[in-house]
DNA sequence: GTCTATAGAAGGATAGAC
DNA sequence: GTCTATCCTTCTATAGAC
């Protein structure tokens, strides 16, 4: 339960990458309980003993790979788009293309059942929710605040508390589909719904800040 | 995992009784791979045979009782507020008071505790992800959009799509604390920050839709 | 209906050979 | 480091007595 946490490396044995791969699959997608070690070993092609000399306990094993899970980036790769040349000016035009694409990410099947595990586990393993709530919404209100004060000083939008707003865009685009999206409900979200929840998420806001 | 779902009743013998309150405790501060059936025989008070003379089988159990949780309205009580005489007119202050009580309801203990186990294990049950979205924004939005068309023809708001008004009210709560209290990360939100978020959460939407 | 006792399977974790 | 084989615990579910 308490270890060193050693992240992945390429001078990692192979054998080592192959547990973490096939663990990493195997939790995200089931969860905690509904995996085994048995399962695990299996699906790496490694014996329970391997498995292990490698992980000293399961606890450990889920918390090392839901934790990196967590910290491959859920928004970071998007706030970039922020600094577009061709969007700077246009606040309607940057919003919609930041909001598609958090949308867009936020659906995806894998960022759901990350999102399902964390909030089942982060009660019994406190870190998996820090490391969820630092690397999502924390990361993003110290990229897009920045950008909002940008944009109130140039006269843009109107000067509000930076936080306040980004979490309000986050929690407008996740209105509606998302919550659908996260229990697994059919029918599963088009590409027409997600833009239409991302306008009428900017058109909100714009009202509201513009 | 497929029988009849006899709801609960004052009929229903103590023993059965014992069991669905045992049950509904430790199903719903832990979730389903966390408990066993000799756990919850040990908290009613009964022995596992008499446990499963009454429940056929664990994942009947589970189900029984996270979906009787959906159903006893995580909302609708709150709805009624809106038909409260004094606020029928003040739009901002009808706004806030059920944001008040929506968004306090939100965060008890119970209520997150159910959304965790909800999302965790509506993959594996689809048919308490059902009841959880029937009874909370399906339910929202039966009652909110009616009051929303009726404000906009007495000309106090901006008429719009209910659906999504409703939708992005929900959302404009739900932002910021929220997910910090879904994950369980301390501080524990104070009345002070509710009241904030309620605050915020009214001014944005009367700016867009007032 | 209710109990004690237990079957039978699967779980996490380890010993010892190589 | 890696394997096979196994230990011990815990799990779901049931048989049989009252």
């Amino acid at each position: 339960m308490s270890a060193t946490l050693k992240p992945r490396h390429e001078t990692d044995s192979p054998k080592r990458l192959q547990i973490l791969d096939a663990a990493a699959n195997l939790f995200i997608a089931q969860g905690y309980g509904a995996v085994s070690m048995d399962a695990i070993a299996r699906a790496a092609g490694v014996s329970k003993a391997t498995l292990y000399a490698h992980f000293t306990s399961k606890d450990l094993l889920f918390a090392t790979i839901i934790g990196e899970a967590c910290r491959e980036n859920l928004m970071g790769q998007w706030l970039t788009s922020l600094e577009d040349g061709a969007l700077v000016t246009d606040v309607r035009a940057a919003l919609t293309a930041l909001g598609l694409g958090l949308l867009r990410l936020l659906l995806e099947e894998r960022s759901l059942a990350i999102y399902r595990v964390v909030v089942a586990e982060s009660v019994r393993f406190p870190e998996l929710g820090r490391a969820f709530h630092e690397n999502g919404p924390v990361q993003f209100r110290r990229a897009f605040g920045p950008w909002l004060d940008e944009q109130a000083k140039a006269g843009r939008l109107r000067a509000a508390d930076p936080d306040v707003a980004a979490d309000q865009f986050i929690g407008l685009l996740r209105s509606g589909l998302y919550l659908r999206a996260a229990l697994g409900l059919p029918p599963a979200p088009t590409e027409a719904e997600i833009a239409a929840t991302v306008t009428a998420a900017v058109d909100t806001f714009m009202r509201a800040f513009g």
